[in-house]
DNA sequence: GATACACGTGAAACTG
DNA sequence: CAGTTTCAAGTGTATC
């Protein structure tokens, strides 16, 4: 019984890394992550961090978690998924070792994280319905989440139109039936699931729980969109392996319809230069360069898709020419607009973390400075010339939501300027929580 | 500008 | 036998 292998410790490891193969697993001991045996001479290798071992032979590399941040990015960053897991007990209240748990997995497709994203870009994660065994043929489904804005897309298409839509979304990872064969590039994570998991039926119900709908009509779903909606319930149950606490923020999905769109296929957006350069490195000759004036990554996000994603409905096409004439003949206004926009951060991203429960203080901040431009950008809206000649732009207005309530609360809790981290402390107000004070008092030695 | 140590957990080696 | 000490990674901080 002294094989090290059989310590209470080495059991419990072990039981987590049998139900998480694939991934390196990060295994919360302290203040420290520690990987073991093939994990942790993976990492050693990758992050140049020492292997070691703890005197009984078992390979170990440990980083401190203050300094894992930089660790996970390099490792998911060399197209690697890793599993994070945390001690889920009071370490004083545990009796022999510490109860723990994987509490999120980190793939290139599945990331919360600030700063690890390009701002002007969406990062998909996509699970792709293909239909079994038929060659070519059959129709796709296709459904991609972007984790860090919680935006949710579905589309239907036939099987040929799969290429297109890959390059078009060009998704971080894409997770399949493991006999599925897609046209991905290599540097792309695939993720092979079971096919059972892509079943319509079982999707339709998942969504409608997720959602709580009583049907999927109400999210324009019909029968012909089922390989899509199979694809959305793998996805679902994908993410919530991933992310096991839930994912609050997931918006209902989108369904982009074929017809209202001009088809592109991979090759003509490559050639006509829209996003992507043809020659890799070239700088400002994208035609989205040419003519990205965005001011925040939420514009920029959503010019990207528009070239991506050309408009075929002749009505619609109308709707923005109209919407771009006012705001071209108007320069004064226009600039009012753009100056407006200048305070708004990426509240999507912001928002997405705070529904996750993972904003600082310093991003809540971000997000309440955020909220306060709102007024001025409606009033910027307002004050357009000739507005009224754009059904778009008087949509947009009325469709406007100032937050109010939300931008109040975070001015009244949060500190003018909020610290980084939490530990810090000083991110709440005075005045704000009495029992707050009352504690704030007692260490600072009370009057 | 080097060098030592703590950080938190658990195993193993050591002590009485 | 039970209790105590030692040790292990990268980083920040304290001490020379």
């Amino acid at each position: 019984m002294a094989d090290p292998l059989n310590s209470p410790l080495m059991l419990q490891y072990r039981d987590i890394k049998s139900r998480h193969q694939d991934a390196i697993l990060f295994f919360r001991m302290g203040d420290f992550y520690e990987m073991f045996f093939d994990d942790a001479e993976r990492a050693a290798k990758l992050l140049s961090i020492t292997l070691t071992s703890r005197g009984d032979g078992i390979p170990l590399a440990g980083v401190p978690v203050k300094a894992a941040a930089e660790y996970l990015r390099q490792l998911v960053g060399a197209g690697l998924r890793v599993a994070i897991c945390e001690q889920v007990e009071d370490p004083k209240q545990a009796k022999g070792i510490v109860k723990r748990e994987v509490v999120e997995t980190l793939t290139p497709g599945a990331l919360l994280e600030e700063g690890w994203l390009a701002g002007a870009r969406n990062n998909y994660l996509v699970a792709v319905s293909t239909a079994a065994g038929t060659r070519g043929g059959g129709e796709a489904g296709v459904a991609a989440v972007d984790l860090s804005t919680g935006e949710f897309l579905l589309e239907t298409l036939p099987s040929e139109g799969l290429s297109e839509v890959l390059s078009r979304l060009a998704p971080a990872e894409v997770a399949s039936p493991s006999d599925a064969e897609l046209p991905l590039d290599d540097y792309v994570m695939r993720t092979p699931r079971e096919r059972w998991e892509f079943d319509p039926a079982l999707a339709r119900e998942e969504l409608a729980r997720r959602f709580n709908l009583a049907s999927l009509d109400g999210l324009g779903l019909g029968p012909a969109d089922d390989p899509a909606i199979g694809a959305a319930g793998a996805l679902l149950r994908y993410l919530s392996e991933l992310q096991p606490g839930g994912l609050k923020h997931l918006a209902r999905p989108t369904v982009r319809r074929s017809d209202g769109h001009l088809w592109l296929d991979e090759m003509t957006r490559r050639n006509l230069e829209l996003v992507e350069p043809l020659r890799a490195g070239a700088r400002g000759v994208t035609l989205l360069e040419t003519i990205d004036a965005t001011v925040t990554p939420m514009g920029a996000r959503l010019l990207r898709a528009w070239l991506l994603n050309p408009l075929s409905d002749r009505e619609r096409i109308e709707e923005r020419l109209d919407a771009g004439t006012v705001l071209v003949d108007d320069t004064r206004g226009r600039s009012r607009l753009r100056e407006a926009l200048e305070g708004v951060r990426d509240i999507e991203r912001l928002a997405g973390r705070a529904a996750a429960g993972r904003a600082t203080p310093r991003e809540l901040g971000a997000l309440r400075d955020s909220f306060l431009r709102l007024p001025d950008v409606l009033e910027s809206l307002r004050g357009l010339a000739r507005r009224d000649d754009s059904v778009a732009l008087t949509a947009a207005e009325s469709a406007f939501d100032l937050l109010a309530d939300l931008g109040q609360l975070l001015a009244a809790a949060l500190e003018e300027r909020p610290p980084a981290t939490l530990a810090e402390g000083g991110a709440i107000r005075r005045g704000y929580d009495a029992e707050l004070d009352e504690s704030r008092d007692l260490r600072d030695g009370g009057k």
